[in-house]
DNA sequence: CGTTGAATTGACACCGTTCAACGACAGTGG
DNA sequence: CCACTGTCGTTGAACGGTGTCAATTCAACG
């Protein structure tokens, strides 16, 4: 394992895993140094509202986060953050969020100012390539959300989703062997499915009767990993670390 | 409407509508001199293909593309793409995209090298920016589309998708007032929407005996613009119009 | 006028929603 | 230590949306 968390503790996981885009030492310093605030927060935290203005972006240090949406009453949760996303780094062109970003369980995270961003813009364009392929791999991700949803039932939806989660873990050096924690409910997990808490209840059931994976309040135990992400459906490559979409770890310039 | 195709041609189209980045004459000029080469295709080329090594990224002139990913061989729709989109700008830091990019009808599409576009970004901060919002914008499109999957019945979610491209050929100035025209088939529409052709049949059938809309071989007819949208949940915020989260015409610097 | 792809229809099984109720568990304060 | 409390998870039954298979009609075009 890198020891990037380490010597970086707030940009650390930012990337790793993702080899074609390598960080240099003198970046991480960059970057590192970019993070001016740092704050702590509780569970269910908004920390950007759809339609605010967002004169900064946050990196998430420790913890999970989830996008949401709200209509009519009823969240549905587009995306969600493991530490090392630079969570809403598109901020920086949109300016303002179609979309709300709330902390899971307790969470880390650090701002940076969209001031210090235009700077890095005008004299690091490495580094700037890196961040755009960042946002780049964020709709990379939001693309392979729609495919599953578009495909799947509700028990391979969710079993997608934590599989996903669980490789997202393991390329920022977080992973475990049998599974991970998150404080995800079932309910979450319903409003990341498009389908209701009852019936995912029941979608669990029958992964676990299946004797493929249980989900025990976010504690996420799974049995037989090659069955679970036969199961999903999941091919990792579209989370560009290293597989079929792998180039190789030199900046592809051109 | 605004004079951009006539004076570009090729790039005239690129954000127009969007109001938030607007491009000065000398940009412009620079995207339109980039685009090397233009090329037209018939229905159902392979522009690019998932996994293959990109060195060029395409952009839209006229006609209709779709990003697709084939598992199992079944088809999902992940995307549309309307003139003026710049449509695997992504390629340019993915360097392998995860999709498919097809032309849906007959389509003429302009080529960028990504060497040119590296010249670009070391040259070019500002347009740079623009073309990072215009692959946010791509993203923003796309968590849409994982909203509705998420929360929309079949019916309206047909409903929203073609609202939306209604909407995105209003932006660039190619709507017309009662509704549009795409090669796009019933089938075409049931993969972007998850479901079977033959489900998709009975959905448009019941968007019509509701009086709302008609779709006849790509020939989309509203007869009530405002129940249509209504019913597909269907605000255009998030494609960056002017509208809620509209913030001016100023590059927001910071 | 026959061919072809697209659209349409019916019957039936299955997936998912809804409503309503109950059970399990962790944290809290007495 | 126990009772209380609220959140989370679990279950059943009725109903409506969606998938599937198979057959048919329709429109466009050479």
């Amino acid at each position: 394992m890198t020891a990037e968390p380490e010597k970086y503790p707030l940009s650390g996981r930012f990337l790793l895993g993702r080899s074609r885009y390598v960080m240099s030492d003198q970046e991480r310093g960059i970057f590192e140094d970019s993070i001016e605030q740092v704050e702590e927060f509780g569970p269910s935290k908004t920390l950007t509202s759809r339609g605010e203005i967002c004169d900064r972006s946050s990196i998430l240090i420790a913890g999970f986060a989830v996008r949401t949406i709200i209509e009519h009453g009823r969240r549905q949760i587009v995306g969600i953050q493991v530490p090392g996303d630079f969570m809403d780094l598109h901020g920086f062109a949109l300016k303002r969020l179609d979309h709300n970003l709330v902390t899971l369980g307790p969470a880390t995270v650090g701002f940076v100012s969209h001031r210090r961003l235009a700077e890095i813009m005008l004299s690091q364009p490495r580094l700037t390539r890196l961040f755009w392929f960042s946002t780049s791999l964020d709709a990379a991700i939001q693309r392979q959300w729609t495919l599953k949803l578009g495909q799947l039932k509700a028990d391979r939806r969710a079993a997608h989703f934590l599989a996903e989660i669980w490789h997202r873990l393991d390329l920022v050096g977080l992973g475990h062997r049998n599974g991970f924690r998150t404080p995800l409910t079932q309910a979450d997990l319903a409003d990341m499915c498009g389908t209701t808490p009852v019936h995912m209840n029941r979608a669990l059931r029958s992964l676990s009767k299946a004797g493929i994976a249980q989900f025990r309040r976010g504690n996420v135990t799974v049995w037989n990993r090659k069955a679970f992400e036969q199961l999903a459906d999941f091919n990792p490559a579209y989370l560009y670390g290293r597989g079929e979409l792998y180039l190789g770890s030199a900046m592809a310039g051109d």
